[in-house]
DNA sequence: CGATGGTGGTTCCTTTTGGTAACTGACCCC
DNA sequence: GGGGTCAGTTACCAAAAGGAACCACCATCG
């Protein structure tokens, strides 16, 4: 045991978050969103590549989960806006983290496939 | 911007490992190599609901990637080791932090699960 | 009147993911 | 020589993710 606070529980939980911003989208819009509130459509343009379909299914999830909170406004072309929660936003910084792991390391990793795929068999 | 240093380049390194992490089993693996390290079998055993195949899948990309290293002993029957490297080792501690965050708003979002599915309507 | 834009929903299809089960092969025990 | 262990591999199949395209509503614009 070298790590401290390692138990299943916890990592169980880590699994469960995985599965909500572990997708192909969330993670965009999540951090899309932690610049300013957004329309649907200012989404959709900003993000590049996502399909409607997937930018409704996605915001939806993250609104159940309380990250993203999604507002009507009752006017003559339907508006609605997106913004992150505090919730959100914590998560939006947690995430961060993760990136930087990821950046800090990114050569690491490059290496090690490189050397790997470089292997002459598994013998 | 709320969030300093939070670029899109960033979130792109994210979602790369997010890609290789996120799936089913990588994270309980590398959890599981945490405490020491594992033979197959014994990690077959020890993950509980893991299949051979996926197994060795999940093995290979993360052994790919320079998360675990993977010993073979040439003996009778045959033996490998699986254990975590030194970048695995950080890479465990940084998903803590996320499962740390899960753990910590986890009752935010189950309420917030629990008022998205009790409302009347999305009118 | 028809076109357009804003906010989706829905349907169909393909790709990816992951599970089951059976096979390999080397060795050992009985 | 039949059966068991270990570490996989291969073939097959079901479920889920995700993309493309089309439908609908409504209001304004030209």
């Amino acid at each position: 045991m070298q790590l401290t606070g390692v138990d299943a529980e916890r990592m169980c939980f880590a699994r469960q978050i995985m599965d909500r911003v572990g997708d192909k989208w969330s993670i965009a819009i999540v951090h899309t969103l932690g610049r300013d509130t957004l329309r649907f459509t200012e989404l959709k343009r900003a993000i590049d590549g996502i399909s409607q379909r997937m930018l409704t299914a996605t915001l939806r999830g993250l609104e159940r989960d309380g990250l993203v909170e999604r507002t009507v406004h009752p006017v003559v072309p339907p508006r609605v806006d997106y913004r992150l929660t505090e919730l959100g936003l914590t998560l939006l910084g947690t995430v961060c983290e993760l990136a930087n792991w990821a950046v800090n390391h990114a050569d690491e990793i490059a290496g090690a496939r490189a050397d790997y795929d470089a292997r002459p068999d598994t013998a």
